[in-house]
DNA sequence: GTGGTCTAGACCACT
DNA sequence: GTGGTCTAGACCACA
């Protein structure tokens, strides 16, 4: 396990993401233990203290929670709650700035329709 | 006269990005005169050296060009070629991570369809 | 059957306060036997050296006493003691900064009086 | 300016506990700069990181923002807003439980009842 | 000048 | 074993 990292975005945000990801495909499942802080580090040759901003605001996020003593474990309805919300931050925040700049950039839209449709068919 | 300028990008790209704004919109013409960084700097409540970088940023993108003792001025075929590069920018790199997100969160694409839609008759 | 741990404080603290609340409301009589640090842990899936810090803790308190091969036991006069302790230390160090913070917060002091003589006429 | 940090809790939450009292009892404006993060290490022997963990939390409960390359400034409406969450967390939190304590303890609601008086007559 | 990030390493409380 | 806190010191981007 070496390191990819985005030089732009901070490690521990980029840790907290693939988390998040782990959480939304299922690879971590509800009730699970994450890796213990010390085993990550180890892992990506980070600094302990780098890897437990992570999962600190995995906590805060409230998807995950700590057990004294035992770990951090991810919470029951944490898929869901990711899942929710990521859907709405899309379809309240991100899409409607893409339509506007579809609007703004006069764009074609039969080539974006025909890759919607796409999507669509294959689902 | 301060502005809201986003905590999480530099102020200095946040002002850059204004300005191509205005060209594409039109509210700065092609050969018009960008206001003076001292101006800026007084309206906005920044330090010169940031403005200054926005406008060096500009001149580096082949928009703007410096004319010595006179000023900053918008290039022939800068909203054109802005416009271009735009719609390749979203072509090719935004919308295939648009499509991707849409996939993973399982998003009904037909709304997304109609919203387009609605785009496309307007135009 | 876990149990909901609040997670700023130790277990072990937790659960001791736990048990000075069963005996002061009499949920657990002078002379009985408190439940096994073994039956203990397995009911609340806790690790027996936590619920044996917590027994320890209520024998240095002088509310309970080891009856070497029997167990642990609630002492006579626990409860008055108890209730002595909890009175001193509430009308001594709580009640005084309670007083501060309505003072400081600027509170009306009307309706808090209200509900305290509720609580006198029921007595 | 030295240190009489309580050791019981971390010194990034004492000092962000002091930060909040000072908005409240207007020692710091509205509108007014924090000390930076390196001065406040100087003046009270911590490590700069220590002091970051405070102010960023100070961001979070969004009494205060950053200003990029600035420093922090105290929000407009924070000392109404702390004020208003100060006041609704012990009327809804706080109070319930010290009234439960009272009627569990039996005390005497004559005295306690009397020592709100006095504060309501100094009012 | 400002805050943000990261490392290396120590010490602590809790389970 | 677990995470939490703190220090000392480095480097960076930003204004």
């Amino acid at each position: 396990m070496s390191f990819h990292w985005n030089d732009k975005e901070p490690i521990y945000l980029q840790l907290k993401d693939k988390v998040r990801e782990m959480i939304l495909s299922g690879d971590l499942s509800e009730g699970e233990a994450l890796p213990s802080v010390r085993q990550v580090a180890m892992d990506y040759q980070l600094n302990p203290l780098t890897v437990s901003k992570s999962w600190q605001l995995l906590v805060d996020e409230g998807l995950v929670e700590k057990r004294r003593g035992l770990g951090m474990f991810v919470l029951n309805g944490a898929k869901n709650s990711l899942k929710d919300a990521e859907q709405s931050a899309f379809l309240e925040e991100a899409w409607p700035n893409i339509l506007k700049k579809i609007e703004n950039l006069n764009l074609d839209t039969k080539p974006l329709i025909q890759s919607l449709e796409n999507i669509g068919r294959n689902a």
